[in-house]
DNA sequence: ATGATATTGCAAATGATTTGCAAAGACATA
DNA sequence: TATGTCTTTGCAAATCATTTGCAATATCAT
């Protein structure tokens, strides 16, 4: 699937109907940002399209996640968070006290790849994750 | 709280009884090694201690974590995984077809905060977490 | 050995996520 | 534009990991 296309035609080109749901998804995810909850992509769906169900909104993401429109993150508070999946690689850095999440280019994989012999743990990389954990420059002065 | 301390002695030294259960718990880390989730702990525990209890599992994992003396785990396939803290920091590769975890000795992290700007970002780093995920060599040629 | 207090086991609650099913919607085709 | 097929939705109930309240029990300092 080219990844020129936007969310909504890779939708159409594999077969998947374009809903007034997988809009409002999509829509939402593209206008905010952010990785959101579950929950709080109902919320903001809920927005522009009320009555929309969490069933829904779960069906979909997990949907968009096998399209690899959607990334899930797994942070470590318990809950899945998603957004669009950009044209950039990138990593994440997340507040321990306001749980914010953002995006940072770094990535420190091709640069381990390049000093050791990963190919020596008879291990076949497909993806990584890396996270770093901390205080935020809004949180740094609350106790 | 001494990190050359061990799990028995750092409850005792923190205020906490040295319970069988909470003895079997790490007994059961410390000879089993790798990351297991609650249910597999249970099951590993119940063979030494029987008897014991989902909620006893979970009160004292959370106990350890908060100890320092276990590692809680925040692998992608939906559970918790708990592993006693190591002596060396390390990260972890782990195979999507048979969601093995193993240990990598390789931290990007430092190396990153050499080349980089961290401080630009305005945040303080207090943990982080890099994982790798792929197929492991026994997985390798099946489909 | 005793008593104060932490800890356990049990059962029920929680909270995110998933599922079955009938009704509604999307879209290719006429 | 109307029709029919097949997907998708909404709802409600089910799951599944994890948490919690509480009475009974175990630990450990004394």
């Amino acid at each position: 699937m080219n990844i020129r296309m936007n969310p909504e035609e890779v939708l159409k080109n594999s077969g998947y109907k374009l809903t007034q749901q997988r809009r409002a998804i999509i829509e939402v995810l593209r206008n905010s940002g952010g990785p959101y909850t579950a929950n709080e992509i109902l919320s903001l769906v809920s927005d522009k399209y009320s009555g929309i169900n969490f069933s829904t909104i779960y069906r979909n993401l997990e949907l968009l996640v096998r399209l690899g429109i959607v990334e899930k993150l797994n942070i470590a508070d318990g809950y899945c968070h998603f957004k669009l999946t950009g044209e950039n690689h990138h990593h994440h850095i997340i507040c321990n006290k306001c749980g914010e999440i953002r995006e940072i280019d770094i990535c420190p994989f091709d640069e381990l790849l390049r000093n050791t012999k990963l190919e020596d743990l008879d291990f076949e990389p497909v993806e990584h994750k890396f996270e770093i954990y901390g205080i935020c420059s809004k949180c740094k002065d609350k106790k």
